[in-house]
DNA sequence: CCAAAACTGTCATGCTGTGACACATGTCGT
DNA sequence: ACGACATGTGTCACAGCATGACAGTTTTGG
């Protein structure tokens, strides 16, 4: 009850249940590439790993949270990498690059992360739209904290101030546009990154192009 | 069997059919309203109709469905101002323009909504995730739509080309930052109308700005 | 008025998610 | 090492959503 160290890995109890989570997302994963997100159930999962579904719930509060782990993690480090974009990047040119080199990374399994379940994420989004709903929320739920570290950035109060919102809600549009966009085989290549990249621009140009014209809201 | 005439009002069976799909609509938003979307059970609302709880997923494929019915009529609406904006208007402004009108008829009670039981949806979008989540599912799988007429307006072929696709996911955007910044309280108004109409401002004016800037993708 | 079509209720079933309680296991102070 | 306490797990029970199957009723149309 000391706390003395928040160390990760204090105990046996604490790796133990560290094991546990892993196998329960290695059995998850490997079943919803079987069988698909909607037709693996929850007992199948945990029987797996020889543990009750009521155990499967003290670790995710839903099925569709063993997938949503990943986007966090993805999320959490892009939060990193938007916070240390050097300042003199316009708004939108940092929420790009962050976007874009999270994503390599995942790609390339740098950090830790792996391509392939990576790469099974992005089916299960175009394949189950529970996953894909789910997703969204998730990111709209953490949309908040984007647009504070944008409005730090901006020196204004997200309280107070619209455009961080705005410009965090474009960050997230980009990601869910570049999803579209692939399921839909509009672009020219698979990689996730390069699309995402892509959208961004076309964000920038086909605005700064309509500014050009007049801005008759009538 | 013939099919002479698609009138919408064909024989009894039609119009108790419609009868019973809007007490169900009515039954559903007055407990909504009463106890909270995730309090009231199916069963609940069939009761009050008086009908079976498997009669209702005759007529909704889930309960969130009640609520995105009407998403649905705002979507269609929405659609139909946005093809017939003028073709001089830039893309944006015609989403912008299309949007603002659409909802701000729904604030008034024109063409046959009803304010108050869209001033509820809001409500609920914010107290239920669950909602909320299904909505932004359906506003991604209507968006094709809107990229359809989008593309047509540009001249270009949405199996090719991202720009109407990433215009599509922006008015979406903007309707969803819209949300999130009337929850969060940041609007100085309450009308939703004038918040989409204000993000869409943000938009053209920020993105504007950036594109003065230069554009270090490095 | 009769036969086909469509709508509904009842029953059975599967899956997700949660609360309660007992049992086992890990942790910590002494 | 031992006991007290905290924590994790299994079992059981349960509510709610959603769907399939089948039988009974109403509507439709000739």
């Amino acid at each position: 009850m000391h706390d003395i160290c928040a160390a990760p890995m204090a105990g046996r109890r604490e790796r133990k249940k560290q094991r546990t989570r892993e196998a329960l997302v290695d059995a998850a994963f490997r079943l919803f590439q079987e069988k698909g997100f909607d037709a693996t159930t929850v007992e199948e999962i945990a029987d797996e790993v020889d543990v009750s579904s009521r155990t499967f719930f003290r670790y995710f509060a839903s099925k569709e949270d063993v997938v949503l782990t990943f986007q966090e993690e993805q999320f959490t480090t892009m939060l990193e990498a938007l916070s240390s974009r050097p300042a003199a990047e316009p708004v939108l040119t940092a929420l790009r690059n962050a976007a874009v080199s999270v994503i390599r990374a995942c790609e390339n399994g740098q950090y830790g992360f792996d391509p392939e379940r990576f790469g099974c994420i992005q089916q299960m989004m175009e394949s189950s739209p529970a996953v894909f709903g789910r997703s969204l929320e998730h990111g709209q739920k953490k949309q908040s904290e984007i647009t504070r570290i944008i409005a730090e950035r901006m020196g204004v109060d997200p309280a107070a101030d619209l455009r961080p919102h705005v410009m965090a809600g474009l960050a997230n549009c980009a990601f869910h546009s570049a999803f579209e966009v692939l399921a839909a085989g509009v672009a020219k290549t698979d990689r996730f990154s390069e699309v995402v990249d892509e959208v961004f621009a076309v964000m920038e140009d086909e605005l700064a192009y309509r500014s050009e014209k007049e801005t008759a809201t009538g």
